[in-house]
DNA sequence: TTATTAGTTGTATGATAGTGCAACTATGCA
DNA sequence: TGCATAGTTGCACTATCATACAACTAATAA
């Protein structure tokens, strides 16, 4: 399944949420991959909600996923020119409420519990969110 | 009123549709600035629809407005460094089913109406769109 | 084989968005 | 002063969206 087709309202409609747009900051200004529970960890929310906005970002061809095992690793898309520059914009956002500076700290956190460069955990809230403030 | 407040949803909720897209799009391709009769000939969609739509750009913050007698001119806010990369974005998509070749070629067939680089005539379809066809 | 766990999804609910019609405001011109 | 016109907006209608709860699938490990 190419991502031949970049249709502009699914994919400014999949940014048209805040918790979406934490989730592809996270990834485009980390340039990592990352599995559901680590962005669960990252953002505190409920595991479902990800879930689904993550399903909608895949959908609108922002994000590519990879299954290993029990785990889902999701990450950018990035062979599509105009998807860099919103990337980009995305990356250049203002960080008004210093929102995304927590969550990257969470992020980061999160990251340095991977074995061997893969999630071996499964979601740690509320105590990871506890360990972190 | 200083657009210092970027709200990503609302800036990426303003572009999640299909007509609002072609608006930027003309706008972000040519850098001209365009009064709404003038976007009525080039999309060749209703006047209401346009003003409804024009001003959910603008509360986003993407268009700032100058009103002259009876027409008002919408511009692109440019003064927003993120929003750069936003319209680089809206450039860089493609324009599979050739729509935006067609918005652009009326544009420019009705910004050549304009005397004195003013727009002096109102609204021109449908015998605008026909001699463009 | 069975329990555990990472992730998904059906359903109900309240909120929001796009459209068309018609009425409205406001500006310029005769 | 009165008319034509560029642009706006209230209203009704329909469709779509985000959320929460709970039930579900799929993969691992004991």
């Amino acid at each position: 399944m190419h991502s031949v087709a970049v249709k502009p309202e699914d994919v400014f409609q999949a940014l048209a949420d805040p918790t979406r747009v934490r989730v592809v900051r996270l990834l485009a200004s980390t340039g990592e991959e990352s599995c559901l529970c680590e962005l669960v960890d990252s953002l505190l929310e409920p595991q479902y909600k990800l879930s689904r906005h993550v399903k909608i970002l895949r959908q609108a061809g922002l994000l590519s996923v990879e299954k290993s095992g029990r785990w889902v690793y999701h990450r950018l898309v990035t062979d599509v020119p105009c998807l860099l520059h919103l990337y980009e914009m995305v990356r250049a956002l203002p960080d008004r409420e210093r929102e995304f500076a927590q969550d990257l700290k969470r992020f980061k956190a999160r990251m340095c519990l991977r074995e061997g460069g893969r999630c071996r955990l499964g979601i740690q809230t509320p105590a990871f969110a506890v360990a972190q403030a």
